[in-house]
RNA sequence: GCGGGCGUGAUGGAAUGGUAGACAUACCAGACUUAAAAUCUGUUGGGGCGUAGCCCCGUGUGGGUUCGAGUCCCACCGCCCGCACCA
């Protein structure tokens, strides 16, 4: 027998698939479909364990799915705008698209040699024009319902470098090459309306099933519904047009422990008074140093100005609360002003602190609360008792408490009652080249219109330049001058691309019909959609699906996809990161160096001898060289053994450590498997234990099936080893070991296909294993004639007790009560209570 | 700062509120071998005692609910993800 060569099957495998057609996607009416989908790569040049991982997990779903008598599609493509491919050709020079499509030719070469079961002829990238311009033309069917129009926003703005960054490109308030700190700018840019849809996609949450319950309250809480009220102080000595503040509150039942308002620096009245004020001016300036990050804002020391402008409460005309303008207060939520209750707000407490302002109780402290050092900011379901109510001095829950004082205030024709969400509208303007083109044309009659649907798509030009930064499309000679498409006077097209994530918004339904002249065809999205299961990094639990969420309407809206697919995924599932350990020296200066993992040995540096310290598992990066790359673990084991050991041992859903002792396990588990079937291949006559070994082969079809509908790989992989064991303990006949091995090699298919395929021609299998219906477990080998109950005395385990399956529970009582152990304890006494969980446990209570 | 999640032996982890540690890794011991590797077999949470057995402790920390908590609730500690221009 020779020995388990991964490098000769697993290419033998993958042709006998691609001649077979394995995994072309077909419509067929007669079947029911299952799409599975992971979410694609971005074309970095490399793939990563954390590709592994993800696409195998969707190979496990996509192969058992189509084992289970399901039409599969199972596809594959590219993210393929974005910075990076900028940032290249800054660097060496090259073209994005150069640089993009070989990445995606280097990518796809190595990600074949994984034998994953996807349909490669629908593959596409989004930097292609055929699927560009069809993301245009949808764009001018958004225009046409409403849903994007322009307005000002924020940007970060490098001075020396006269150009917007990114969030990313803003390192600690300063850009990331010109070291320059960062300034906040207003631009006109382009956006979706997201925002009709707050309530919508709010509501549509509660039916998605199958998501994780952890995305859609993180989902819930940044579309963020709040009902408060809306009103306004009247100023005292503001100047012209600014004689009242208005305010939004969520807590309008502590409006009696006012004590100052605050604006933001972006507040009309903070832009008239720094116009006019060099003191406030320089103090606007500098809250607007720093990233537009809400993180950035919320984590900045906590800075306040006193205007010197005076508001009366509404409630007492003679009181009077100062206007301070504060840096952490968002021009973007409510109106851009609020007013301060530091009793019972944590961050209004600490302004106060800071700025010596009034500290006014409104309900009775908390039991044990000090309310010098800190807010009391009670639950909303909390019973509270009002010492300063304008409502009355009631006991009530904080909730009713607010509903109380809204209603309180509408009635004496102090504001309304207003629903807000914190979901803003979607800013698609990006101001660099290699993104999709907004087809839009700038005509100095017609105004602002879109491009003619027969001149898309609107292509990038390939001669630009990125020798220096800013967006080439603004300063290229030619592409944007064009005819408008209404009048056909000379006109100027827009330079701003979208935002990359709108490429990555309806992708999913693009795969239906990914040829097609128009974004997607009737009768394909109504096959196809919707995605099934959906597969990728929770750090895309809030934004990359909520866009998709709201594109897909908007999709269904201009007659792009079937009302059914307005939430296109079915089922979600995020998986956790492929990390790894962290191996660094220090040079002479103490700075850190780091290894390979590969250049590790033995914790000493291969070359040198010199000892590593280690750093515990981390996300893998590049900068860290805690990468493992996976075209070198598929060369030196296989595919299979990749495959295997990214399904094994964490939870699916958890970070998975790679390790090298992990990976060699699994391969000497396949060699093991290889080897068993070779014996069995050449084993003839009876044995015993044959009824033994098929209740072990029917347990496992259940569990590990279980396992796979779950997403429990990895206990599906762990009943796999156990049914190993099962099968190499057996002394049962040559048939029976060869039904048992031929099952094993059908539950472990999803998972190591290619050792799986060999298994099954070895020991005479019909057709590819591939084809093959999946095994169903035999409920009548599934259960045992007798079970063992534990004997719990006062919750802690005893003793057990054997008995049949079906003893009445009354019985099993009986039992238990004339156990020794329970005679010993009981003492001759009586138990105070006795338990009886049939089939699972005996609890006696003395 | 805000929102969400996670925390179990030496290690990865298993466990519909019901026998904590399945399955693996590592270690140790044994078989095979001149030897090593590979392979196969077995032991292994910690502590204790009168050691075929029994007892105590044990799922980040501290409380709570329950006949019974790794699992549910509250607070805290640590780590991770997201925060709207990274993809």
């Amino acid at each position: 027998m020779s020995r388990f060569e991964p490098r000769e099957i697993e290419p033998k495998w993958q042709a006998a698939w691609d001649t077979a057609g394995t995994f072309t996607a077909t419509r067929d009416a007669a079947k029911p479909k299952y799409y599975v989908l992971e979410m694609f790569p971005y074309p970095s040049g490399r793939i990563h364990m954390g590709h592994v991982r993800n696409y195998t997990m969707g190979d496990v779903v996509a192969r058992y799915k189509s084992s289970c008598g399901f039409s599969v599609l199972h596809p594959m493509g590219w993210d393929a705008f974005g910075m990076p491919a900028e940032n290249a050709a800054m660097e060496k020079g090259t073209h994005p698209g150069d640089w993009t499509y070989k990445n995606i030719d280097d990518m796809r070469a190595q990600m074949k040699p994984l034998g994953l079961s996807i349909d490669w002829s629908r593959e596409f990238a989004t930097c292609d024009p055929e699927y560009y311009g069809q993301q245009q033309a949808m764009f001018i069917d958004m225009m046409d319902k409403g849903l994007v129009y322009r307005k000002n926003a924020t940007v970060n703005w490098d001075p020396v470098d006269m150009t917007v960054l990114a969030n990313e490109q803003v390192i600690d308030g300063c850009g990331w090459r010109s070291g320059a700190p960062v300034e906040r700018r207003d631009l006109t840019q382009w956006f979706f309306k997201i925002s009709d849809f707050s309530e919508e996609l709010l509501d549509a949450l509660d039916g998605l099933d199958n998501w994780p319950d952890k995305v859609k309250l993180m989902q819930r809480n940044w579309i963020g519904k709040s009902r408060g009220l809306q009103f306004a102080f009247s100023t005292i000595d503001a100047p012209d047009g600014h004689d009242r503040i208005e305010v939004y509150t969520t807590r309008p039942d502590t409006l009696m422990g006012a004590s100052f308002v605050g604006i933001s620096p972006d507040h009309p009245l903070a832009k008239h008074l720094e116009a006019h004020n060099p003191d406030i001016a320089a103090f606007t300036a500098e809250c607007r140093k720093g990233g537009t990050t809400e993180e950035a804002i919320e984590t900045a020391e906590k800075l306040g100005m006193d205007t010197g402008i005076r508001v009366r409460h509404p409630f007492d005309t003679a009181w009077e609360l100062p206007v301070y303008i504060a840096n952490f207060i968002l021009m973007d939520y409510g109106t851009g002003a609020i007013f301060g209750c530091p009793a019972h707000d944590q961050r209004d407490f600490e302004f106060a602190s800071k700025y010596k302002l009034p500290i006014t109780p409104v309900f009775e402290p908390a039991e044990g609360a000090d309310p010098l050092t800190e807010a009391y900011v009670p639950l909303k379901t909390e019973k509270v008792r009002y010492v300063r109510s304008f409502a009355g001095d009631e006991i009530q829950t904080g909730e009713d408490g607010v509903n109380t004082a809204i209603d309180f205030c509408e009635s004496n024709g102090i504001g309304h009652g207003v629903t807000k969400f914190r979901l803003r509208d979607w800013g698609l303007s990006r101001q660099r080249y290699w993104g999709c083109p907004i087809p839009v044309i700038h005509c100095e009659t017609c105004g602002v219109v879109p491009e003619a649907k027969e001149n898309l798509p609107v292509e990038l030009p390939k001669d630009v330049t990125f020798d220096k930064p800013g967006n080439p499309l603004d300063r290229h000679p030619t592409w944007r001058n064009c005819a408008c498409p209404t009048c056909g006077a000379d006109a100027q097209r827009e330079t701003d691309t979208m935002d990359t994530f709108v490429d990555s918004s309806w992708y999913y339904a693009r795969f239906t019909a990914p040829r097609a002249t128009t974004p997607t065809v009737a009768e394909d999205a109504d096959y196809w959609m919707n995605v099934d299961q959906y597969i990728g990094g929770i750090e895309h639990a809030i934004l990359h699906l909520l866009y998709s969420r709201f594109f897909a309407r908007a999709m269904h809206l201009t007659g792009h996809l079937p009302k059914k697919a307005i939430e296109p995924f079915d089922a979600l599932f995020t998986q956790g990161m492929v990390t790894h350990e962290i191996y660094l020296t220090r040079d002479e200066s103490n700075r850190p160096v780091y290894h390979l993992p590969e250049e590790v040995e033995d914790g000493k540096v291969k070359a040198t001898g010199e000892p590593v310290q280690v750093i515990p598992s981390a996300k893998m990066s590049k900068s860290k060289k805690n990468v493992v790359d996976p075209v070198n673990i598929i060369n030196a084991y296989g595919a299979d053994t990749a495959r295997w050991f990214v399904l094994s041992d964490s939870p699916p859903e958890r970070d998975v450590e790679w390790t090298a002792s992990g990976a060699e396990a699994a391969y000497k588990h396949l060699g093991r498997v290889w080897r068993m079937a070779g014996d069995i291949a050449s084993q003839t006559g009876n044995g015993e234990g044959d009824d033994e070994l098929l209740r072990a082969m029917h347990k496992a079809i259940h569990d590990v099936t279980m396992g796979i509908e779950s997403f429990g790989f990895n206990t599906s992989v762990a009943k796999l080893y156990a049914l190993a064991n099962a099968i190499q303990k057996s002394k049962a006949g040559a048939d029976t070991r060869r039904q048992a091995m031929l099952v094993m090699a059908q539950l472990m298919s999803p998972m190591t296909p290619h050792l799986s395929e060999e298994i099954w021609s070895l020991l005479g299998g019909e057709g590819l294993i591939a084809d093959a219906p999946w095994p169903k477990a035999d409920a009548a080998m599934l259960v045992e004639d007798t079970v063992t109950l534990p004997i719990q005395i006062n919750g802690k385990r005893r003793s057990e007790i054997s008995v049949p399956k079906d003893m009445p529970k009354e019985e099993v009582e009986k039992l238990a009560l004339a156990h020794d152990a329970v005679v010993k304890a009981l003492n001759g006494g009586a138990p105070k209570k006795l338990i009886v969980v049939p089939g699972r446990i005996i609890n006696v209570v003395i």
